[in-house]
DNA sequence: TAATGTGAAGCCTTTCACAGCA
DNA sequence: TGCTGTGAAAGGCTTCACATTA
């Protein structure tokens, strides 16, 4: 109910606060106002305090923002306290890419389990983790892990969808559009680089080309 | 002037479209209504229709859109009838994960150089291309690239966005957020990869912890 | 004084309903 | 009849101004 009224979008720059909030905590700040913070990363400072807002009041009139505070608190609303264990299915260039990408830890995230079809790549080790068959993803339910990554190839999307709600994922981030949820109670974040790619030349303005 | 009046979501939203025309029309279909094309994407048929008439009526009441001319209509809107040449800056594992990334270059996208700061990794290849020295990125002026694509660590993110801008690049796709563009005229799409996985537990109930 | 938190205004997007056309 | 295109209504997010508080 109450979460009804919270923007989708408010949440999404929970997570770039959380970054800003880092950068300066390292630098030593130990209170930072909202106007500072919105400097920092390049927004508006009304904007912060309303985002902040829907989720309760953390700062001090007159002073600012308790650095370490507020990041405690973020990441306790983003539910990012606690570790989230995580299987990546699809282990081509982009996968091993996820597989390696810093940062994730520091956010409390576990990759633990990664699949695969391919017979050639089943058994190799990715860094700690052992690429596993990826008809085994079933057995994944005893493992207690809540959030699926997809790196599959478009024609592939559909069914490690399916087979990862089966295996009881609570929510995904695939880099593959190519799918359809249905009425299923999961979070699917969808990261498609070529369409995002593909709306750049829009807002680029030629200026050689004077007619088409 | 006119452009001013359209939301930059439905331009968001035309690959999406552009995608799922080419599924229809490798199925055989010649004319697709707004209904047919959404059903099969899973949006509102309103919203598509909407979306097309901020750039003119393509369709034919009673019938619909005529599949080839209407991804015809969108890539020209979205300026993907010509090829663009692109460069990538930071050859690791994401960088050489993008430029192995199939379907750029149905969109008519051209990756025609890379640069690394690696010693190691200079003149080495990736495909069709060499790895040049980064501290050369400003000789790309004479060939002509409007995009570059950025896939450095963080604290490399500015210099190269700055080195980027400097060599006339005129769009970015960037996979780090970690820097600030100034008053530039140069359009940056970001992914952050990070802080899309960051916010998926906040929507995912746990039924498990009852209390915190 | 300095900065937060918020009700309300303003603005933009989505949704709707239907006129108009093949 | 069936479907497009669009003006208008509805809804939601952003921006603003200011009361409030340390």
């Amino acid at each position: 109910m109450k979460r009804k009224k919270i923007p989708d979008e408010a949440v999404q720059r929970l997570p770039i606060y959380l970054r800003g909030l880092l950068s300066l905590s390292q630098q030593g700040h130990k209170n930072i106002s909202s106007k500072r913070l919105a400097d920092f990363l390049g927004v508006n400072h009304w904007q912060i305090r309303k985002d902040l807002s829907y989720f309760g009041g953390f700062g001090t009139p007159g002073i600012g923002y308790n650095t370490e505070k507020l990041r405690r608190q973020i990441r306790k609303i983003l539910k990012l306290s606690v570790v989230h264990k995580a299987v990546l299915v699809g282990v081509g260039y982009l996968g091993s890419a996820v597989l390696k990408y810093p940062g994730f830890g520091m956010l409390g995230f576990n990759i633990v389990a990664a699949f695969d079809n391919d017979p050639k790549k089943i058994g190799r080790r990715v860094g700690n983790i052992m690429i596993e068959d990826v008809s085994n993803l079933q057995a994944l339910q005893q493992r207690e892990i809540e959030i699926g990554i997809i790196t599959v190839p478009c024609d592939a999307a559909q069914e490690t969808f399916n087979k990862l709600i089966a295996a009881g994922i609570k929510g995904i981030l695939s880099f593959s559009p190519c799918y359809k949820t249905g009425r299923q109670k999961v979070k699917v974040i969808t990261i498609d680089i070529a369409m995002d790619l593909a709306r750049l030349p829009y807002y680029i303005t030629t200026r050689r080309i004077t007619k088409v």
